[in-house]
DNA sequence: GACAATACGGAGGCTGTCTCCGCTTTGTCA
DNA sequence: TGACAAAGCGGAGACAGCCTCCGTATTGTC
């Protein structure tokens, strides 16, 4: 696993940090505008980077994906511990969905890299996943307990699920910029609990 | 809309016929190998025809999707019409969406491309979902009406979250080839009904 | 058999990915 | 403060895929 960006040995020297977060700052707008799939040559050009800089600090998309994901992630974490301290094992479930959806969400395109990267070991997209399976998996095994869920279905599948939710939001809102998330995700909790 | 080739006027000459069907089916190949992603050219070269002779019969790569698929449209617009021949209207609809998520992981990246195709006017890929989307909504009235589906839930969110359910299958499924599709359907017919 | 209509094909322009390596910047140690 | 090695930079260019253009070849018709 390449970690090196993220917890490198020694710290880095001040050209390199400097240009590392202005490239994580401009992918984010970049993915933003464009979807994932955003030209990197493009946002090394808009960061004020070579092409080489670029690859050098993330040798490939998921890297920077990850990279630019990092805050959310934190964020996303937090709201998972907050809500193993709720009373309704069954409506924190429902709420952790709907987060990872949203998050799913945040750029057009994320939902399939996220889920790609789940059957990839190498991708550091994936790697950062496992936490989220896991958080996924302490509130479904609470909600089970609890009786709040009766079918039979994974951590992993229901987070699998998240993602195909905001792609189905994402495809089913005819334009109209509605967000079908909340109902759709309505639709699957009540197959759920 | 381009029709040109799946209605001509005049019958295509000797040689152009024999071109199209042959791009048409190393097409189908080249998805099955490597998505609906594969190259064109790469298909191009295959089937023994020019770049250009391909782009002509097929502007752009939902015309040769479309052209793969046209026999697998055909059955499920079959099957469709004999399932509103049945008694339990509620299991014609499970039956008829998980025809469908069969039909959208045919080829990996299908899903999508479809989906995209739907808010996209222009695409005659787009254009042969109506078909099917209609299909799907005289299933699902039938079924409502019979008091089988009480969640509200539009024909097109049902066609799209089909769609959503073959991406999640294609991703869940850990390398290991299993077949998920049943279960996270009957999990999500579950909440349908 | 000759002619017009139709179709072919591949060279080449374009965009995007990614690597390689000569040059520049930085940090350190005297 | 200056000098040196290590670390980092950047952009040219190789490569792949998309798609168009137009000179050439094939076909169907009379």
């Amino acid at each position: 696993m390449n970690t090196e960006a993220a917890a490198p040995v020694r710290p880095m020297r001040a050209d390199a940090r400097r240009n590392y977060e202005a490239i994580v700052r401009v992918a984010g707008e970049a993915f933003a505008e464009h979807g994932t799939h955003a030209s990197l040559d493009d946002i090394a050009c808009r960061a004020g980077v070579g092409a080489g800089t670029l690859y050098r600090h993330f040798p490939n998309r998921d890297c920077l994906l990850e990279a630019a994901l990092v805050e959310s992630r934190h964020e996303l974490k937090d709201l998972g511990e907050r809500l193993l301290d709720t009373d309704d094992a069954g409506a924190a479930l429902d709420e952790w969905m709907l987060a990872l959806a949203r998050h799913a969400s945040t750029w057009d395109g994320l939902a399939d890299s996220i889920a790609q990267s789940l059957n990839n070991e190498k991708s550091p997209l994936g790697a950062s996943c496992g936490t989220l399976v896991d958080a996924t998996g302490r509130l479904l095994d609470r909600a089970r307990a609890r009786g709040a869920v009766t079918a039979d279905a994974s951590a992993r599948e229901l987070f699998v699920m998240a993602g195909s939710l905001a792609w189905a939001a994402d495809r089913a809102a005819r334009g109209s910029g509605e967000d079908e998330l909340p109902r759709l995700l309505a639709l699957l909790m009540r197959g759920l609990h």
